[in-house]
DNA sequence: ATATTAAATGTGCGCGCACACAAATTATAA
DNA sequence: TTATAATTTGTGTGCGCGCACATTTAATAT
């Protein structure tokens, strides 16, 4: 029983005022004394008050509106993942007065972004998700939110300069070099061509896919391995004629041992490419446990996939603002998920085990 | 306001009755006429009622003693990993008090555990985590644990037939399967000898290690991959002077080309000899991220390890059991953590973000 | 000196649940 | 029928916090 945590009643028994005092010290509402202010201040020095923020959160019972703010899951299976984890967290917190709104903008114009955005800004939420995966068009939205007090996370893509509540994301760079190191691995020690390859349908993510692209050339400087010869090769709409035939005239070079891709969705593709012209001696590294990649790497298509857990990336984004709204909590700056890496023998590991 | 979750009181207006009586429904404690029991059911049945987990804690405002039966940490680091996994869910859970009581017992000696853990059962916790690492001598403990009520999670090895509210771990067999396809991968397509090696202090862990041995073994058959020799070696404790006879010796021979080692603390203990005596060629696969393993691996000693979380298992495991006893959450049956990845370029990236 | 205003302090209530206990109803005994 | 026991039902209270409001004390005006 004596392990039992400090309550405002005993700082306020110790310190001989009332629980009233107590509180307007606590919350500097003003209106103490400065001989109260004194005698409540000298106690708060002694203990290590932490207020219980079940009960805390019991009596506000107050209602929060969150937005979420991201491309259209229906436009790519990655946004599709990032969704289910708002999901998630919608559903955990719903019983204590939390709702999430999603505001979805297409994935290939910036126009779209700003006009959702706006709606955002007009139904003034409590707190907002956002993958700003457009540079430029988000700035201004960010100094909105600023200025009002509304408090942001991001995911998938950081804006430093925005100075958001949290950042939920990876080391590109990091990330880069790691698909390079299961590049090398996966060679066999046999030199080459290597590709790097991006499909950038929207154009706001060329930053972001550089970066993975400047990590994996950096660890074959450093190894020094001359013997591969690496190229990049920028596609774009998958749609478009003209894409099966660049990507076709790039597989259809016997000297390339291995690609890797930049994007989720990308990785699929290049898969479904490889498989159809029978080129199973490229090694291919992507990203992501999507449906279809999953497919392709039980098949022996994909080597293998780096995790960039657009689910949980989500998830924890809804929950740091859930935790900052209702429990007062800090939300980490940053929080760099693990560069976690599938292969065909841990695959079912991860498929097995929740969110994660 | 209409999204807010249904309460009690609802329910018992819905059904025409007072929340005592809807309270004894739920909690079904009796003391309810048919009748009643009947409109309640009723409505229940409509609604999907789900209790405030908030309200509930705060209310009970019991204190809760769980006791977490392990290892001596000082005997292995792998083992103080688990307990720093302890340590931070206690941190968490305290001001909801709930205390966590350690009991270690020594890796070597059967006796030691019969004692601990006859020590827990006098104390009566109200919950018990443990790592039950000795087969037989454990089975009459959970026997009584059981008979008294008591729930107990197990954590790092399982015994299904005991029966616990979960248990926290991993796949072994697909664990060394993944250690195959590693060191497969690591081998650059040279074949040659490969070496299974267990040091296997805690005689109570050797189904343990055997298993991750027939999944390393199964990977070339699958494969049929007859170019690799594989031998297995069974060492016991280091400090004899037979121990570095025998592992030099293994060492020496020149057609070796890689060990996988089954446990952490094995890992740097080849990793040490592997260095001292210069057999940089030979590919070294272990188990976890222990501050020793780290500095190999960043030496390029060892070549992967596959994590296998013991803080996460521990944690989950406190946490598994305080959402039980207070939030009446039922805990997973078996909670299989993934087989992470640990190579060179990734490390970093798990080592910034926290217990993940 | 008393009346009026301002500042400081203390008290009460609700959040939803669990549990103890009081009240009401029904069944049984005298 | 009335008295008593057994069963069923309803009410009240506390958990710790935050906030509204009532009360007390001090400062100022008349």
């Amino acid at each position: 029983m004596n392990v039992k945590n400090i309550r405002i009643k005993d700082i306020a028994q110790l310190a001989g005022v009332s629980v009233g005092t107590v509180d307007r010290v606590l919350h500097n509402r003003g209106r103490v004394s400065e001989d109260a202010l004194k005698k409540v201040l000298a106690v708060l020095d002694q203990i290590d008050y932490k207020p219980n923020l079940i009960a805390r959160t019991l009596g506000a019972n107050k209602t929060y509106r969150i937005a979420a703010l991201m491309p259209n899951p229906d436009q790519d299976p990655y946004w599709a993942s990032s969704k289910s984890g708002i999901s998630q967290a919608e559903a955990e917190w719903l019983r204590y007065g939390v709702t999430v709104q999603s505001y979805f903008f297409n994935l290939y114009e910036k126009d779209s972004f700003k006009e959702v955005a706006e709606a955002v800004t007009k139904d003034r939420p409590d707190g907002i998700l956002v993958a700003p995966i457009f540079y430029h068009e988000t700035l201004p939205f960010f100094e909105q939110f600023k200025q009002e007090g509304i408090p942001y996370v991001l995911f998938n893509t950081n804006i430093p300069e925005v100075d958001p509540l949290s950042f939920i994301g990876q080391n590109l760079f990091q990330s880069g070099k790691l698909g390079a190191e299961l590049m090398h691995l996966a060679q066999n020690g046999e030199s080459g061509m290597l590709a790097v390859l991006h499909i950038n349908e929207d154009l706001g993510n060329s930053v972001h896919l550089a970066e993975k692209e400047k990590g994996f050339r950096e660890y074959f400087l450093e190894k020094n391995h001359s013997g591969y010869n690496i190229t990049t090769h920028n596609l774009y709409n998958p749609n478009e004629p003209t894409f099966e035939k660049e990507l076709s005239a790039l597989l259809d070079q016997p000297a390339l041992k291995g690609i890797f891709v930049s994007t989720s969705k990308a990785t699929y593709i290049v898969a479904s490419y490889l498989e159809k012209l029978q080129r199973n001696n490229i090694k291919l590294i992507g990203y992501d446990m999507l449906q279809e990649n999953i497919r392709y790497m039980k098949k022996g298509v994909i080597n293998f996939l780096i995790n960039q857990n657009p689910k949980r990336q989500a998830f924890l984004g809804i929950n740091h603002l859930v935790g900052y709204l209702i429990l007062r909590k800090e939300a980490p700056a940053n929080e760099l998920l693990p560069l976690e890496i599938i292969s065909k023998e841990n695959l079912d590991s991860y498929l097995s085990s929740g969110i994660h």
